[in-house]
DNA sequence: ACCTGAACACCGTTCAAGT
DNA sequence: ACCTGAACACCGTTCAAGT
């Protein structure tokens, strides 16, 4: 709405800075470049302005990856949920991972900032209520999600730093250290270096997923039915 | 050693700068102020010299980390660790996590530097080692490894993070919405405000970790006797 | 209403020069 | 051997001023 003119029915010279062209600019170099290259001073420049016309727009530096989360996340699908509260869980985890999974920059400004949005609490919600028709108490319900979530957040930190190494060429310290072991004083180590390697390049969250899970499921262990698993 | 006097048996003006005494003043800001407080211009302030004077005894901030991380991990009593695999699992995942939280500036410098150190390096193999015993391949007894170290860094940077807004006297972004939460959108979440508070106060890690761990052996079963728990 | 310039208070790091 | 000063290339943000 009036993007290009201030006011309808009145043409002008369209204004060179709004809060949408800010925010696709950002998610632009969000997405390219990453997180740690996204500051006012290069956005501007990005833009051909100034840093300090930003600040008519927006707050600060905060509110304006608060709305580029908001954005992100209100642009999530309603996926369909299974009926099976099991399945529910897993399917809400696994909604959950798969989006910061593909917008990397979120990683750190959910955790380090924690910022909240609305669908974010849609899903919170499914989850809880998911656990819950497995048979768990409230209180053991919203330990469960926090698990899945301390899970969740940890498997995708370790990915983004995984990735970050990647595009600068290196290796990550622990590839490295597990390169050069010494075999007398890390025997097992060193002899597990192929499977390490293998297992850090894989994405084995949906297996680890299911650990955790059911291990939270077996600890509350009121609903034999829906704990199981083949 | 040769602390105050360049060469032994040579009295004479001590140097100002040492890497011991930049260590232990980094590691007094960083206790006391956290890891977003120091910086080489600060902790050159502190020393009262200058910030250039500290890259005659370190390379660059990172190394300083580094050598930071690695006079902590070498501190480390060598717990004593119980036969019983499990056991034996649980007690270095609870080693791993207590260093740690000791510690809330290294959690950042492990997940985003992603440092290792030799006595890192003896936890870890005696985790998989553990884990090798509770009947797990050597492929499933890294993966579980890497299970436990996804879910304990979450742990930690949740808590790291509320325990920053708290110094701020803040709330966290998530207490914040579910205090202002409309109850007709989200009736759960509404209703379960207490549960979320109290759980997120407290200490939790230990409680999940036995879930985690009882579901990834309950994963391999493999080892009945071992896997089974009260 | 929208943008600019100059300024403030920060970063990490390099490099040539001093004692 | 150890330290300094000046400089480079960055940050986020404020504030008074311009159109």
């Amino acid at each position: 709405m009036e993007s290009w003119s201030q006011r309808p029915g009145r043409l002008g010279r369209p204004r060179r800075l709004s809060r949408e062209a800010i925010l696709s600019s950002a998610e632009r170099i969000l997405t390219e470049e990453g997180a740690e290259h996204l500051s006012m001073r290069r956005l501007a420049k990005e833009m051909s302005s100034t840093p300090m016309a930003l600040y008519y727009h927006v707050k600060d530096k905060d509110e304006l990856l608060t709305l580029l989360l908001d954005a992100r996340t209100e642009r999530l699908p309603r996926a369909e949920l299974p009926h099976e509260p099991r399945e529910r869980l897993l399917a809400g985890a696994r909604t959950l991972h798969g989006m910061l999974a593909d917008c990397p920059w979120a990683v750190e400004a959910v955790t380090s900032e924690d910022h909240v949005s609305a669908s974010a609490l849609r899903l919170v919600e499914s989850m809880i209520d998911a656990a819950v028709a497995c048979g768990m108490s409230h209180e053991e319900a919203v330990y469960a999600y926090r698990v899945i979530w301390y899970y969740t957040i940890g498997e995708l930190l370790v990915r983004l730093n995984r990735e970050r190494a990647r595009r600068k060429g290196e290796d990550t310290p622990w590839e490295r250290a597990m390169l050069s072991l010494d075999p007398d004083a890390f025997p097992l180590l060193a002899r597990l270096r192929d499977q390490w390697v293998e297992l850090a390049a894989g994405d084995h969250h949906q297996r680890g997923l299911e650990a955790v899970v059911d291990g939270l499921l077996a600890q509350g262990a009121v609903c034999p039915g829906t704990a199981g698993h083949p």
